[in-house]
DNA sequence: GTAAAACAGTAACCTAAGTTACAGATTGGC
DNA sequence: GCCAATCTGTAACTTAGGTTACTGTTTTAC
């Protein structure tokens, strides 16, 4: 564990909190699809990501989701912090995306080592900074793009993330985290597939130049 | 000042914090339209509001705007709290949405008080908790609502702000912080009105049931 | 191998909401 | 008082995107 912690955090955090997460934390890791996290669910720990990617998910009471953002190496979950304090439940669900590695941390421990340490203040600090502006981002493309711009967007991250100009899901599964309807989506894609953009096969879609 | 602090923040804060605040803090009256924070300016201080409210805007490349929450007593801007430690710019724009009492504390505090008080951390965090909740209910609305609820929603809202059953705007006022259009926010009103749920008159309207 | 399920393509249709245009009423400046 | 600006109401039209329905193809289960 030691390795992957200095690997993702050495130069951020200092010793003394190195070797109190090496004390503390667990090693995990979780295979692809797997889910983290549920909505309503209890925090128990706090995930520090090593590597792979987690999808965080939004729904409402009709069960409709929508794709919130995804958390990579050196991040963690701001959801997560917030309610390690208060014992709050989860407004979210988070769902592995890639094959993940990551550390998780008890929720006592926050409380102390913000007080403690300097650099994980900064560390959850900073994680809330691009978590909340990650979440206004996505706000933005909500309110202000088209689902056709909202769908070359989400082709894109999605391509970063995987590290792969192939994007392995269905219409049906892009449509579910657009929020959108399997049909409008195969309608957009095959514009984009006329226009040379990407490729359509069954089960996944090849980018070509977005 | 020592006043509005204990009665705003007395049971939250301890003694020492109430102290630091009462010797680096500088209490304000702010008039309702009054600009407190714009798009891209950085942050100088961070406010600890008293009375009145303060609402927080979004804006696209375009210049339409979004509003996102309301800011109340008791409540601070975690948007605030996040560009503090790294020197970032504001993300959106704050502007009072009645005359507003608050305190202006520098910046350079922050992370002073995070490590030494308890009290302070629990406050920066719960602040937290509540705006991250805030912004994922402004973008489920905007996600899953259609625009009539959507009106509904911020006409409770405003009322329940401004602590009165008329809401002094015009349609297009409306209409910008929806991210709509005049003639949309007009047409769905006037529906409002003929299901006997609100009246209508010149710059403003009058809450009867909704 | 065969039946069932999953996946994608497409057409026809519907609806919420945005746009343009214009008219009448009220208000404010002078 | 008078003109210009502001505010609201309404009609006609457009469009993005959601819905239903029915293909044919590929994959999976047995």
């Amino acid at each position: 564990m030691l390795q992957e912690l200095r690997e993702g955090y050495g130069n951020l955090f200092e010793k003394g909190l190195i070797d109190e997460i090496m004390q503390v934390g667990t090693l995990k890791d979780v295979p692809e699809g797997y889910k983290l996290m549920d909505i309503g669910e209890y925090v128990k720990g706090m995930p520090l990501l090593i590597s792979g990617a987690i999808k965080v998910l939004r729904e409402d009471s009709d069960g409709d989701e929508l794709l919130l953002y995804y958390l990579e190496k050196g991040d963690t979950c701001s959801m997560t912090l917030t309610c390690c304090m208060g014992d709050a439940k989860s407004e979210v669900r988070a769902i592995a995306e890639t094959d993940t590695k990551l550390i998780m941390v008890p929720v006592q421990k926050m409380e102390e080592w913000t007080a403690k340490y300097r650099s994980w203040r900064n560390f959850v600090f900073e994680s809330y900074h691009t978590r909340l502006n990650e979440l206004l981002q996505t706000l933005d493309s909500i309110a202000f793009d088209r689902m056709d711009m909202r769908l070359v967007g989400y082709l894109k991250e999605k391509a970063r993330i995987n590290k792969e100009d192939i994007i392995r899901n269905t219409h049906q599964e892009i449509a579910y985290e657009l929020h959108s309807s399997r049909v409008v989506i195969s309608r957009l894609l095959k514009k984009l597939e006329q226009m040379g953009k990407i490729e359509l096969h069954r089960n996944y879609i090849k980018i070509l130049k977005l």
